[in-house]
DNA sequence: CCTTGTTTAGGTAGAG
DNA sequence: CTCTACCTAAACAAGG
């Protein structure tokens, strides 16, 4: 029963994770990937926020340990396929392909995932798994502002470095690796341009050149009551020095590795970048872009002709449309029950407490079978994954809309009011409250020492 | 000189 | 068509 209220206190900020308890989550996410739960929807790819298919798409880690369980060929085949002929609902994580299948290696920051894009076939990554650690051709579809910010979720420190910012996309993206280096301009111009990063100066007696860069508290707070905008996953783009060669080949052309993955000690490369995505989409509404528009919603201020990039957060908050209006405008709940549903739902149920996952204790042991519980019934972990996202959703509908916080942005703002703890190496709120479905699944990703300390600390 | 940081300018693409 | 989000390029300055 904890891990209700786990994440429950969760999404009030302060957060209580077991161990064990999710195993049997893990345990009924891999039957839902092995069953042929179909949804069949002709939802187009962007309703990817209201969609089951994407669900199916994950593959499960292994709890056992040892290499993780990939989808099955004929699985990611079916799933081309669906994509092929647009007949396939699009998941949250449609252009994340990196949140779709898992990395071979745990703690490894691969960013496996299925390529299921046409202009991907184009190039011959038809029904290929793409990992972005080691795929230099196909650039990750997520933006700098989202890198920047994983980048600094991944370092656990309240600040980072630019350097430190490129080491990190570079480790965790094969693509920036090959690339022109013209993407760190983009980089800088993130983070100067984008309010809602702010340099740190380094202090005097500190080595080294330039400052360090976080997240500025104070939009946060101001995103408080702000609404946020959500954007369709940009296209999937081929490196353009490698196009041609690309054509020239029927065959996907692995590329030798020509630099070291490995990750900076400094970095805590434990999380990898497909982890690290996954949580800001369980935040943000699984969508990598979400987690940046949430965050960093930036407007552009247009000035008689001239474009003047401001990234006000506070102007496009103050110009969103309220949360209960957003609210009232999402038509998620009905689509939910046409066969596509919220990941988010989901957790919410879970966070609701509609979603019982142990009968044992806190730190009972794994149980080996695939039983649920759900509202103190035994049920299968399919049937009770997706009946608690419909109760909920149901719920949902019938929550006066001043109850009904706003969980997406919820999570962003928690976010961004605890982006990093003033302690250095200290796992801050984020990187535990945000921990993401696959991540509280995954009993080998495990928690860490500090984690249980740190979960005290909030207690 | 190289890195870092700021700023300007122009472009693409999706959504309304 | 406009707005918005995002990207790319480039110029420039400052500092190690």
């Amino acid at each position: 029963m904890l891990s209700i209220n786990i994440l429950e206190s969760w999404a009030k900020g302060s957060v209580v994770l077991e161990k064990e308890v999710l195993s049997p989550v893990t345990k009924a996410r891999e039957l839902i990937e092995s069953s042929s739960f179909n949804c069949s929807s002709s939802d187009n790819m962007d309703d990817s926020l209201t969609n089951l298919q994407w669900l199916q798409e994950f593959s499960i880690r292994n709890t056992s340990g040892g290499q993780y369980v990939i989808s099955n060929n004929q699985h990611q085949s079916n799933l081309y396929e669906q994509h092929l002929h647009g007949d396939a609902p699009a998941s949250p994580l449609e252009g994340d392909l990196a949140c779709i299948c898992m990395p071979l290696t745990p703690g490894k920051p691969t960013a496996t995932a299925l390529c299921s894009l046409p202009s991907m076939a184009e190039y011959g990554y038809c029904a290929e798994e793409i990992d972005y650690k080691t795929n230099p051709h196909i650039k990750p579809p997520y933006s700098y502002a989202t890198l920047i910010c994983l980048a600094m979720q991944a370092s656990k420190k309240s600040k980072i470095t630019l350097s430190d910012i490129y080491t990190w996309i570079t480790d965790n993206f094969c693509y920036f690796r090959h690339a022109e280096p013209t993407w760190q301009n983009s980089i800088r111009h993130n983070l100067s341009l984008n309010k809602c990063f702010i340099k740190v100066p380094r202090q005097k007696d500190e080595p080294g050149k330039g400052g360090y860069w976080k997240i500025d508290p104070e939009y946060a707070q101001r995103l408080l009551n702000g609404a946020y905008k959500k954007r369709g996953m940009p296209p999937v783009q081929i490196n353009p020095t490698l196009k041609n060669q690309l054509r020239m080949s029927s065959q996907p052309e692995t590329v030798p590795e020509t630099v070291s993955t490995n990750i900076s000690d400094a970095l805590h490369s434990t999380h990898n970048s497909k982890e690290l995505l996954e949580e800001f989409e369980n935040i943000n509404g699984h969508d990598p872009n979400l987690a940046e528009t949430t965050l960093f919603d930036t407007r552009s201020a247009v000035k008689g002709s001239k474009r003047k990039y401001t990234y006000d957060l506070w102007n496009s908050v103050a110009k969103s449309p309220s949360r209960s209006e957003s609210t009232l405008e999402e038509p998620k709940v009905l689509e939910s029950l046409e066969g596509n549903f919220d990941w988010e739902a989901l957790l919410n149920s879970v966070m609701n407490g509609d979603f019982s996952l142990d009968e044992g204790g806190p730190l009972s042991p794994i149980p080996q079978d695939e039983d649920l519980m759900a509202h103190g019934i035994h049920v299968n972990p399919l049937e009770a994954f997706v009946s608690s996202a419909e109760s909920s959703l149901l719920m949902e509908t019938q929550r006066d809309s001043d109850v009904n916080v706003d969980k997406e942005t919820f999570f962003a703002t928690d976010f961004l009011q605890n982006p990093w703890s003033e302690e250095e190496n200290r796992p801050d709120l984020l990187c535990i409250s945000n921990a993401d479905v696959n991540q509280l699944f995954d009993v080998e990703h495990s928690f860490s020492d500090d984690f249980d300390s740190t979960i005290l600390t909030l207690l």
